[in-house]
DNA sequence: ATGCCTTTGTGAACGCGTGCACAAAGATTG
DNA sequence: CAATCTTTGTGCACGCGTTCACAAAGGCAT
């Protein structure tokens, strides 16, 4: 029986031996005392937990360059994602077959939802288009977005919306690359993420993390 | 003068004014007392320090759809980025425009980052492509990159990598509603993620923040 | 079977970040 | 110019998460 020990994975992941076993212990999932921790086991386990399990159908609204990358991105599939359908405005797209998969048209989108028990919809229209498609999916029966779209959606609540702002991250690494650069001026530079990060996004969405290192 | 107060502020980031005040005091950029920040000196002050004032040359290297949609982002240019050239190792490519860019060939690749004085690039390659793009990116001079491909790209000390896996979003509200469904069994649920994430990746790329819940 | 060795699971201490609360500062009004 | 009022900047305390350290547990060799 292949295993691992906390050492090991701690020392793999760069982190701490002990809280890597302690965010175990809150799975339930035991491991062997003097052997470590059933490889097989603790796949699934964490797996398990963490839905990857399970089949989860998604609709793709919005078929331009976005979201036919992300119809073509392999890597739903071995995360128990699965594309039920792809949703576009433009009557022109419909039936066409992106990534396999035929397009169809925005009026066909509460009955796709519908038919197929969506529950998680991905927006990947023109910032102008997202709060009425997004309100559509709701009223469908949606209840998490992932927003591509430039803008921020305001839902009811029990509605997660996460959002995705492709800049952000290009935003973080030019802030670590003017560190590097200018080391003379910048004394006191830091902390400032946290408080910008509060001033343009109300909460939601993925949060960069720059390291938050105190000046001096 | 128009002004806001850290009250003000505090309030409409739904965060503690205290914390803003703090994380404000460490730019050195002052209040006034009785009557808050000068609104226009603080939005320059930040910006400055994360590097929006600055204008940033940036490579796309892999113009399919995801590279596309990347070149038409509007964010860009609005948050200090400037395309200088979009890269494709397709010769069929070379030449068209996308996004109003012609796209060149990776020939091309050093000779573009060294007249450019590009330091950041992107790379939205497939995944087979991409360690070798990355070699190429560093080898003439790219310090900093953002990756799209779903490879860990492993390079020199010095060189920041952010890896965005578009999937990872979609897992986060998976897990959510994995979550909202299944309230009964999934008693000891939640801290999971933080293993999870300790074991997928090793440091780089975005830390999709879902709430530590510590299980009763 | 007994003892030793390895590794888990966790109680307790430490450290850091957040939030409270107040003194200092400046503006404003009479 | 003095008194008052507002808001900043920050010392201090609290709380939470991380880390340390060790006892309990199980395997394995003799």
């Amino acid at each position: 029986m292949p295993t691992v020990s906390s050492e090991e994975l701690a020392a793999a992941a760069g982190v701490n031996s002990a809280k890597l076993r302690k965010d175990f212990s809150y799975l339930g999932s035991y491991g062997t005392r003097g052997v470590g921790y059933d490889v097989e086991y603790l796949v699934y386990q964490i797996s398990r937990e963490l839905g990857l399990t399970q089949d989860w159908p998604v609709v793709i609204v919005g078929i331009g360059n976005l979201g036919a990358a992300l119809a073509n991105y392999g890597g739903f599939a071995s995360r128990g994602f699965r594309v039920a359908a792809l949703i576009d405005a433009d009557p022109a797209m419909a039936g066409k077959p992106v990534a396999g998969i035929p397009v169809q048209h925005t009026d066909e989108l509460e009955s796709i939802i519908r038919d197929n028990g969506v529950s998680i919809g991905v927006i990947a229209t023109p910032a102008g288009a997202a709060q009425q498609v997004c309100d559509r999916l709701v009223a469908a029966g949606v209840t998490s977005i992932l927003n591509f779209a430039p803008t921020v959606l305001s839902v009811p609540d029990g509605v997660d919306v996460r959002k995705v702002d492709l800049s952000i991250e290009l935003q973080i690494l030019a802030f670590h690359e003017q560190r590097k650069a200018g080391e003379e001026a910048t004394a006191g530079a830091a902390a400032v993420q946290a408080a910008a990060r509060e001033e343009t996004s109300t909460d939601q969405g993925p949060d960069g993390d720059v390291p938050a290192v105190m000046p001096a």
